[in-house]
DNA sequence: GTCAATCATCATGTATGCAAGATTATAGGA
DNA sequence: TCCTATAATCTTGCATACATGATGATTGAC
């Protein structure tokens, strides 16, 4: 076997989780992701520690791993703090974007007005992912740019489902603008001002929603 | 044996290196850690994969388990984050704190002013740590509130060193005042300005400090 | 028929065993 | 004497084994 098993388990799930394959509030049994991935139990707890410590696991002591199931309450507040920091993000990125950021940040735009006009929503969905993480990145804070791409991790499963709101995309679409706009003028409370609030309206229009994915996951708790 | 091993294993290890017992960059060995603690390797392991999914810990394939140890430029932008984060924090508290979070904070604030006038530099730190700490929950939001405690207690070895800084303790509370009185008038962005800048003044007189930090810890690396 | 208590089963948490890569020591040559 | 190559040792990473607490099934009582 090449490499080591761990850090391609993490990944693997992990992106099953992003992804939606493996749903909130879902158990994650060892014995099966073992078999599954043809490995011991060993690396799959390590895995799924690491998961856990991310946030995109929770482990309850002697009761089993499952996908992190965000209430309405730890929903709200994620949101918030993702808001914060992409306000963040847009302060220092409007102050120190090179050529190249801005350049990134406007391609990936670009591929988010091509996804509205073809009413792409899955297309919409990566472009927009895209869009964010240049500007994390147009931080020149590494860190920064590390801890605003997980939390944006986290939120995905949820984001996700939140596309289906009716206008969403052309609405999310007309804050990017609003959003280049102000990173282009250099202006970088204007710029986190726009991006705080085109998080937090995101999390606001997504709690109708919470209810129903709540429930959905339930669900699929008490089958698998 | 009450309890599970990990989690206790896991605290006493982040005590270790908040502390300063344990430095940057010194190894950790996992025969030498699992004798110590009169446990098998397996615990240890998870609780160092624990450690370094929060970043108290660096992980290297293979190489071992080493007290993370943050270079210049990380460290410049981890304080950068903090500053933001604790600038979120302002103000979002100013807007929410309730009549306890205010007694908490004003609380704290004298126990700094006690430390001040007594010239005790431990009491200080551990005082402004509760000050801090004080206005992450008057936020409201636990996740926000989580998230910072984290990074504090990232950046708390280094901290720790920076109050050697002449003179520091006396400027540290002044900006503390100048904070609590952002908070008292309710004025969010006031209170996330001085916060950010109360951060971030740490983090640049702190450089000075940087180098002496690097070489001494690497020459533990080195002997350990 | 419903509920409770006991017991069987199962999954987790920890210990131990083993293989492979990394580190260090040693021996040989320049 | 110094450098290099090789071998011994050590540590990590994964597999396997075992014990304890949780889950749920079955039996008995009401």
């Amino acid at each position: 076997m090449r490499g080591e098993a761990t850090p391609r388990l993490r990944e693997a799930l992990e992106d099953d989780i992003v992804s939606g394959r493996l749903k909130p509030g879902q158990r994650l049994d060892e014995v099966s992701l073992a078999e599954r991935f043809d490995v011991s139990r060993t690396p799959i707890r390590e895995a799924l520690i690491q998961l856990a410590a991310s946030g995109m696991v929770e482990i309850r002591p002697r009761r089993g791993a499952f996908v992190a199931l965000l209430g309405p309450r730890a929903l709200i507040e994620s949101f918030e703090l993702m808001a914060e920091i992409e306000a963040a993000c847009g302060r220092l990125a409007a102050r120190r974007m090179t050529p190249e950021d801005r350049a990134a940040i406007e391609q990936s735009h670009a591929g988010c007005a091509a996804a509205v006009a073809a009413e792409d929503r899955e297309t919409y969905y990566a472009e927009n992912a895209r869009f964010h993480a240049a500007i994390y990145a147009a931080t020149g804070n590494r860190v920064l740019a590390g801890e605003a791409q997980r939390h944006q991790r986290l939120l995905q499963p949820y984001r996700r489902l939140q596309l289906r709101v009716p206008r969403r995309m052309d609405a999310s679409f007309a804050e990017h603008e609003a959003i280049l706009d102000a990173l282009l003028k250099g202006d970088g409370d204007l710029a986190a001002e726009r991006l705080r609030a085109h998080v937090l309206v995101q999390g606001e229009r997504f709690l109708n929603l919470i209810t129903a994915l709540q429930d959905e996951a339930e669900a699929v708790a008490r089958v698998g």
